[in-house]
RNA sequence: CGCGGGAUGGAGCAGUUGGCAGCUCGUCGGGCUCAUAACCCGAAGGUCGGAGGUUCGAGUCCUUCUCCCGCUACCA
């Protein structure tokens, strides 16, 4: 626990190019990780940061496909967007490299061949479905039918969204491929597993008894899967988009992308640096990977494993995975455009990085899922940052050019009042420190403004504009200690906001200060002379938000009509007339509904169907409330086979539309009829 | 279904081993006028998601329920 480390190697998630950056990667990720970084590096520590672009796997071939591009051009394009983006907000990686380097297909390539030289990995042979026309195997996911359990449409895979079971690609009906909409046929493939429960022991001891420090989501959900039993794991695909499986014979085969990206963490360190090995092997090293929740079982259990089964490598100290951040109150997607893009946002508020990166931190999903909205993002800026911060620099600066023409007075006779609020300053270092290096970033931005608060505070406490009248001798020590104050404050400050941190500096005519001189009370010589002050932070303005604000609502709109427009299913295969008349559909009337316990998508309806009155479960609880349908006529499949679901027996089908907005709406007859009549 | 995390004054969050419920913002009142109408002081506002239990004592421990999020394409 208390281990001595000699260095540290900081990781950050990947971030997947098929796509920008967004505010939730940002705050759930990188500012984390850049504070954590910049601070270590503040206080001489030897440490490296690495990350890069994850540029494999799956979506990124299908984004291709669709675009009529290569792959490559998709990685490459995103990759310069991300990598720009980074640099635009300060992200101060040592290196940012990217999973299609050389250097990468080596050291993956090489770490795959030493486990399979060694044995670690069992091979397995099994049947999947593969797309003719698009030449490629698919993963359960690009496999589209009808769900065998509730009968609709356009179930995937490995799930049926609509009634929310969990399925494999071989129950779906009519699978099709939703790559190019053609019937995949089943082929054998042959992959390599990684056997997962064999670590599952070493898994145990190291986490469960090694690492209780770790967050309570981190820890609880490492638990969760230990104690339901590891299985072996692919680590190989059929695909053409990827580094080659390194074996005779594996042809069209590449390594799983989770299989290769963490692996990036290691190829971008060799890029960086030709003593790569000292941070990844040695035991004095601390490592630490900062990911979002979404990522904890392949950073805690499934990369671990492969370090542990490669037998070279060190393990991460710590993985202090953040929460989820939403956007205006909805969930952050990328394929929805429902984000607050890092470059977009960039180009808009030129010189206001440090304003992000500030709203980010102070409100960063540690502990649970957190909300961004503009309102707040404004508040923060006018009230925090403005008000706080700025104001007091600025009277500071202001009042030494006003005094004493920018020359630094020196200090006089300290009363018991100085000394107190020396002392709150000197104090604020230990708990900054503790914070950071506990990953509570929060706590710590906080610490960090608290020094401005005690200046403000100060100020208005001490007077001086009305001591100057009686007592000029005095006002000096104040304006002394006020700026010994702002220095400290852009010392602090610096992990968080190094931009504005860098400024004050320059307002200051100073260079930069070690970290271990927070909290004294000498960093600006008497006599210095100070630059001419200027504002730190600016307000913003009700317009500015009100633009965002439009610019999201407009997004909604555009969302609504996309996918009123989606492309509309292929049409199916002829059926006799025969066939159809097999089908009995009858109007019917819902007489009860109630929700189905424990379940988030099934109803319970009991409806009149003419013949009788039965019970059918429909997975539309999402979409409607059980008292608005008592009364409803609806059309239902009367004699499809009844299906027992959650124990209770349903018996026929209620047909549904979706509507623009993807929502389930209620077919019926357009004005009220009998109950039983026929459909046909 | 299962498993993990979360639910605390109007908003956003802290609450270490159970011991008087805190912080930032907002609101209201006062002070100040050096400062970006900024700053400082004070006040109001919470039966800590619901129900039950253990305890002298529960936000904190146990049981149970509800809702949100993740595990599950894109995705932190």
């Amino acid at each position: 626990m208390s281990k001595e480390f000699k260095r540290y190697l900081i990781t950050s998630a990947l971030p997947y190019a098929n796509g920008p950056v967004h505010i939730g990667h940002l705050a759930g990720v990188y500012i984390p990780s850049d504070i954590y970084a910049r601070y270590l590096r503040l206080r001489g520590r030897d440490v490296i940061s690495v990350c890069g672009s994850d540029e494999h796997g799956v979506p990124i071939t299908i984004k291709a496909r669709k675009e009529g591009i290569t792959p490559q051009e998709v990685v490459d394009r995103y990759h310069e967007i991300i990598k720009k983006a980074f640099e635009g907000l300060g992200m101060s990686f040592d290196i940012y490299s990217r999973t299609s380097s050389k250097t990468h297909a080596a050291t993956a390539s090489d770490f795959f061949r030493k486990l399979y030289d060694e044995g670690k990995f069992i091979e397995q042979t099994s049947m999947q479905y593969y797309d003719e026309e698009a030449q490629t195997f698919l993963a359960d996911r690009y496999i589209v039918g009808t769900c065998p359990k509730c009968g609709s449409e356009g179930a995937y895979g490995d799930q049926c969204e609509k009634c929310g079971s969990t399925l494999s690609a071989e129950e779906l009906i009519n699978p099709h491929s939703a790559v190019s909409g053609s019937v995949p046929e089943k082929r054998e493939t042959k992959h390599w597993y990684l056997p997962l429960d064999q670590y599952e022991g070493f898994l145990r001891k190291w986490i469960l008894d090694g690492h209780k420090e770790w967050k309570s989501n981190v820890y609880g959900q490492c638990k969760s899967w230990l104690d339901g039993g590891l299985m072996p794991r692919a680590v190989s695909r059929d695909l053409d988009w990827g580094i080659p499986v390194p074996v005779e014979g594996a042809e069209g085969k590449v390594l799983y992308v989770w299989f290769d990206a963490p692996i990036g963490y290691i190829s971008a360190t060799k890029d960086l640096t030709p003593e790569w090995e000292k941070y990844w092997k040695s035991e004095d090293t601390k490592m630490v990977h900062f990911i979002g929740k979404d990522n904890i079982v392949f950073h805690c259990i499934v990369f671990p494993s492969m370090l542990k089964a490669h037998g070279d490598y060190i393990l991460p100290e710590n993985v202090p995975a953040n929460e989820f951040l939403n956007l205006e109150g909805d969930k952050i997607s990328t394929s929805r455009n429902w984000a607050v893009w890092l470059h977009e946002y960039l180009e808009e508020f030129p010189g206001k990085e440090d304003v992000l990166r500030y709203v980010l931190c102070a409100n960063a999903p540690e502990t649970k899922d957190n909300d961004f909205t503009w309102k707040d993002f404004q508040a923060r800026n006018n009230n925090e940052l403005v008000a706080v911060l700025g104001n007091f620099v600025n009277r500071a600066l202001v009042l030494t050019q006003k005094y004493y023409d920018g020359v630094v007075p020196a200090l006089g006779e300290l009363n018991d009042y100085d000394r107190q609020t020396v002392a709150e300053v000197a104090a604020v270092k230990e708990s900054l420190e503790n914070n950071i290096e506990t990953y509570r970033f929060r706590e710590a931005l906080k610490d960090a403004m608290n020094i401005a608060r005690i200046g403000n505070k100060y100020l208005a406490d001490t007077e001086p504009w009305k001591v100057v009248k009686t007592d000029p001798e005095r006002v000096k020590t104040i304006l002394n200690i006020a700026l010994q104050i702002t220095a400290n404050t852009a010392v602090a400050i610096e992990p968080f906001m190094p931009f504005s941190a860098a400024k004050m500096l320059a307002m200051l005519a100073v260079g930069k200060f070690d970290w271990e001189r927070l909290g004294v009370m000498d960093l600006i010589p008497a006599g210095h002379k100070i630059g001419e002050p200027s504002l730190l932070f600016e307000k913003i303005e009700d317009e500015v938000i009100q633009f965002q604000l439009d610019k999201l609502a407009a997004t909604k709109v555009a969302n609504e009509a996309a996918s009123a427009s989606q492309e509309v299913e292929p049409q199916k295969d002829n059926v006799s007339f025969d066939d159809f008349q097999k089908m009995d559909i009858r109007v019917s009337t819902i007489l009860a509904a109630e929700k189905v316990a424990k379940t988030k998508k099934l109803l319970k309806l009991t409806v009149d169907t003419g013949i009788d009155q039965r019970e059918i479960v429909s997975g539309i609880a999402e979409y409607f409330e059980p008292e608005d349908l008592i009364g409803r006529q609806v059309l239902v499949l009367v004699n499809l086979e009844p299906r027992e679901l959650k124990g209770i027996l349903s018996r026929g089908m209620i047909l549904m539309a979706e509507d623009a907005g993807g929502r389930l709406r209620l077919l019926g007859p357009d004005c009220t009829t009998i109950s039983g009549a026929v459909v046909g």
